[in-house]
DNA sequence: CTTGACCCTGTACCTTACTACAGGGTGTAG
DNA sequence: CTACACCCTGTAGTAAGGTACAGGGTCAAG
């Protein structure tokens, strides 16, 4: 089966080997097996890692965070309780973020709709008062 | 007219009041008016306007593109055409942002949903393989 | 009329998440 | 058998986003 060195893995994952090796020490990626000469390889399944890690941060989550959420699946001996109680807390965060990004999404489409009859001033921001219900 | 000094307006919105000084020297608040004292004033759309800070902050938006985010709804004399393109551009960053929460979503709920019949190992990430439609 | 909570500016420091060497070994194409 | 791209460890530096003083003024309650 195909393998990869870090700098094929890197850009695959579209990152730099540095932040391979910074995940690895970090603990969101385990160490990997090594060649004779040192070399660390990886499989396909290290990519997909990888490119969570960098969604998860783009929504946001911090790298603790996300170590987190990856340990959730792992963790041998984790006990059910406990995982669901993580998953649902996450899920109720994840919720929110939707509910938010919804919000935003209103506030700058009528900001985009009322631009080509324009006239009215720009000024009261559409995008904050959808989020907090101001003053329309 | 009720108004907040720095003190108040970092309680309002949750944050120390260096971080007020803080956005404002970043331009993501303009600067305010002053008491004769130099005390800085605000009124509650500064409330709402850090909270959205805040928030946009939460779902991965650095200050800079939150500036730009605000600055749409403030430029006097921007012309149509740039803010609808911009606001187009959020848009779709959003929708996107929305649709992997969406799958993270997903993976969260088989997670939990597997476990209390349990004796699977957990250990094929139910959160990554939703993302990246992997060996389910 | 003072005391405690608040405000000011300015500078220095901190954490997170990288990024960039330095100094040295590896692997393969020509 | 050498040249060039790649890998290793370790340490230091960077950018973003704050956070923490120091040294000093303000304001309202008692």
């Amino acid at each position: 089966m195909h393998y990869f060195t870090i700098g094929k893995l890197a850009r695959q994952a579209a990152v730099a080997p540095e932040t391979i090796r910074y995940y690895e020490k970090s603990r969101l990626l385990p160490p990997p097996d090594r060649l004779e000469s040192g070399y660390r390889v990886y499989d396909s399944s290290t990519v997909k890692r990888v490119r969570f890690i960098k969604e998860a941060q783009a929504l946001g989550f911090t790298l603790a965070e996300i170590a987190d959420l990856l340990g959730m699946t792992e963790d041998e001996g984790a006990d059910c309780a406990t995982v669901n109680a993580k998953a649902q807390e996450k899920l109720e965060e994840i919720q929110k973020k939707i509910g938010t990004l919804r919000k935003m999404q209103k506030g700058l489409e009528v900001l985009a709709q009322r631009c080509p009859a324009d006239e009215q001033p720009l000024s009261e921001c559409s995008i904050i008062s959808h989020l907090y219900g101001a003053e329309e």
